[in-house]
DNA sequence: AGTTGAGTATGATGCCAGTCATACCGCGCC
DNA sequence: GGCGCGGTATGACTGGCATCATACTCAACT
């Protein structure tokens, strides 16, 4: 995720690869979805019929499992796309998609972006750089949730979730998710980091105050 | 993984989306790298001077956390592609690359990978494809671990690995490392599934015998 | 035959974290 | 104001899994 403004078309993924005469042609196709917040965009399993870019607001990427438990993939923000994957090699969607706060997206019809991808070639070198970024990003994730221990996990994802200035918006439920823990364990550790100093917190907020330990927590093997 | 006996060049990932008299051009620059087993071919953090695609065996690639425990991102046979992500996006490699049994890759070096991605860029939807399936991957493994307990990563772990006779020809070790758990546990585990008749354990092999069962395990939310 | 080492196996111990139950607080809503 | 709800918080209980120590089996090597 990057900011949480609002971006121009012209400089979103995938768009930004378009060239600007194509661009126009392609927007009288483009859908615009309103949201508000929590409000589910798709379902895993659904048939894949669009490839989104946020525009304003947040969205997640999402999966459940059999027993209710919920674990956050990605975080995006304006400018960031989603559900490529799905529409080019796949006819349904992989994970579910929710919004996080009220916001805009662009809206491209599958069949458009495969003839697009067809004429235009370099818009799959686009996808191809944003999709290499997610799996490295995804595998960093896979040794962390294998082998670290929550309170390392946490960390990262505060780090992750936080902005220039420290702050997070973010609920312990939505860090949980995100790091494959319980709400109550994430209650627990954020609660440490705040008697040590680190974070400060408060209702749906963190505060960051001391990074680099927040880092080392993160990084080092924790005992 | 698909299957362990030798693949062409022209079957290969990446190559078979190259036009024949391109293929023929490139097999001149093409390093033909040999090795015997468990060999690391790079580590996390080398410069990315090479895609490689393996010919005969097997590779995984892993990474490695601060205390020495190591997590298998992908187990790669015949025809399948690596380095490829981080050849085009980053300039290291972001993972460490092992040798599983003796074999033979192909190396195509960066720049000469740069070069023809740019001339012909069917080869980046080809590549694309490649990654996005891989990117799915990681997203389900990523909430298996999150969540689920280790009999059920272990059992999506043999079943990976298991060819199409049931047969395993994996390590306990290996188990563990691809399923983020420690090798006594994956002993204690397979140990219980050979008294329950699932599989039936041997050194550095594993026979599937129930495979209906384990694909229960592996779903179900295992209570 | 004896040695070595890798793979496999088991039990004891302890910690970490998940579950359950409960409670408080702030807030929007009726 | 009273109510309900979502987020936060805490304590008691429980269980899964890691750690450590130990030992067995088998194959390769000497």
């Amino acid at each position: 995720m990057s900011g949480s403004g609002e971006v121009e078309l012209a400089n979103a993924e995938f768009f930004r690869a378009l060239p600007p005469e194509r661009r126009d042609q392609v927007k009288s196709v483009l859908r615009e979805k309103r949201f508000t917040r929590q409000r589910v965009l798709f379902f895993e399993g659904q048939p894949a019929e669009f490839l989104w870019v946020v525009h304003r607001g947040e969205v997640r990427l999402y999966k459940g499992s059999a027993d209710g438990r919920i674990t956050t993939l990605e975080a995006l923000g304006p400018g960031e796309m989603f559900g490529a994957v799905s529409s080019l090699d796949e006819d349904v969607y992989t994970a579910s998609a929710e919004t996080v706060t009220d916001g805009m997206a662009w809206c491209l019809p599958r069949r458009v972006l495969m003839s697009l991808v067809a004429e235009v070639p370099v818009l799959a070198v686009e996808i191809l750089v944003v999709t290499s970024h997610r799996l490295r990003d995804a595998h960093e994730r896979l040794r962390s949730f294998a082998h670290d221990p929550a309170p390392a996990r946490l960390a990262r994802a505060l780090l992750r979730s936080a902005r220039e200035d420290g702050e997070a918006r973010v609920t312990r439920r939505a860090l949980a998710e995100a790091s494959g823990t319980t709400v109550e364990t994430a209650i627990r550790v954020l609660r440490r980091f705040e008697r040590d100093g680190i974070i400060s917190g408060a209702v749906g907020r963190v505060q960051v105050v001391d990074e680099s330990a927040l880092e080392r927590i993160a990084t080092v093997a924790s005992r």
